[in-house]
DNA sequence: TAGATTGTTAATCGATTAACAATC
DNA sequence: TAGATTGTTAATCGATTAACAATC
């Protein structure tokens, strides 16, 4: 029944998912996701039966039931809690951020080593911790993703300190490559390198359709 | 001579050009490289060669030499002159952030319509103007990136602001799928996108080493 | 010469697309 | 039945890897 989802098809899900949250009709079919999304139809057909195999012919496929099963497929209903280390401008505006808590992530709560910055409350309530009572919060919380916006020069030490943790995802907002254990997935978000990718395509005069960040090193 | 740079060469460069600043040593070899960054050694040559056709055998590549292929074949010495449109959190964070410099973009000012941001000076002397000045500053500036981080239901007005001004690469920090004419390129930096791809993944035990933020939509 | 390394040509692999049969 | 749509099998395409010849 169910195939193999590959990467490729989880990375255009939540493009689908998108799409098909805006429409408004019962049915839908992969021929009119194909040209809103520009993509091919037949990608769609296989991308849409990896997560659900109920489209019928003549009709399409259930609206309702695909942005069920996407969801489903993305884990999207199972919420998880993260931290994210380092209160500065970005970490402050990812953790004021709304749109994380759709796709099912909360980042609980920020932690920093600036005595400046510890005990400050966000615009929403959450609030800043010294990094020290790091491993005590997230063993009470069930703490799964940990987001490091620190300096460049604390990314590796404070990677460690999250490990140590029993955080087993990382998501790496400085440009640093973290060396990490193997049972440790980390995702750069590495964003003068994203940046730069435009303007290296825009200067080749090149659609920047595939995106730097994507390769893990080290 | 220069074979063709394949958009997937394009995004290892970069981090070719962060391990080789790291090392110390006149020459490296690609079998150096690859196994530091844990890539093929055939892969690193085709890519090396495609920027430069450099190498010695038994001695490897001349490490400054090729840093500056790369950083030629990136475009990173062409500076290009950036605009941020929205002054909040993350604009702020972005405006304030150094890392750009290093690949050849300044963003060199930030617009909003919200008369209590305007005029508002960055921690770094930059300034932000209300967005009526836009085009006047872009024409005076040679602005060729603009940068959108307004919120959703702004995102596509200021997008086509953009475009009259003459901008031709835009990246979208917004979730909102763009509409754009053909002759524009947009790169999608979907931040909630990406912490949940990271999640699927911790919850399908894979590594994230695609990304779903690549896709062009619309 | 032997050994390390580069560069090229052919094979493999994965993902996408084309062709077409099956279904309502 | 005819037409629209799905789903599958084979072909294509691009990128990576393997095998190996060339070079210092």
């Amino acid at each position: 029944m169910s195939l193999i989802i590959t990467k490729a098809t989880l990375g255009r899900l939540p493009v689908y998912l998108e799409f098909l949250k805006k429409q408004k009709t019962e049915y839908i079919s992969s021929t009119q996701i194909a040209r809103s999304l520009e993509l091919g139809e037949v990608l769609v057909r296989k991308d849409l039966n990896s997560v659900c195999g109920l489209g019928k012919p003549k009709i399409g496929y259930d609206r309702e039931k695909l942005i069920a099963s996407i969801l489903d497929a993305l884990g999207v209903n199972k919420n998880i809690s993260a931290v994210l280390a380092g209160a500065g401008q970005l970490g402050t505006a990812l953790m004021e951020y709304k749109g994380f808590s759709e796709y099912g992530v909360d980042i609980k709560a920020a932690f920093d080593n600036d005595p400046k910055k510890i005990d400050h409350t966000f615009a929403n309530g959450k609030k800043t911790y010294s990094i020290d009572s790091l491993k005590e919060y997230c063993e009470s919380n069930e703490i799964k993703i940990g987001i490091i916006a620190v300096p460049q020069s604390e990314a590796q030490a404070v990677c460690n300190k999250m490990i140590e943790c029993n955080i087993r995802a990382i998501w790496n907002l400085t440009t640093y490559s973290l060396v990490i254990p193997d049972n440790v997935i980390v995702k750069n978000e590495n964003l003068a390198l994203s940046l730069s990718f435009l303007k290296t395509c825009m200067l080749r005069n090149e659609e920047p359709d595939i995106d730097s960040t994507l390769r893990n090193e080290d």
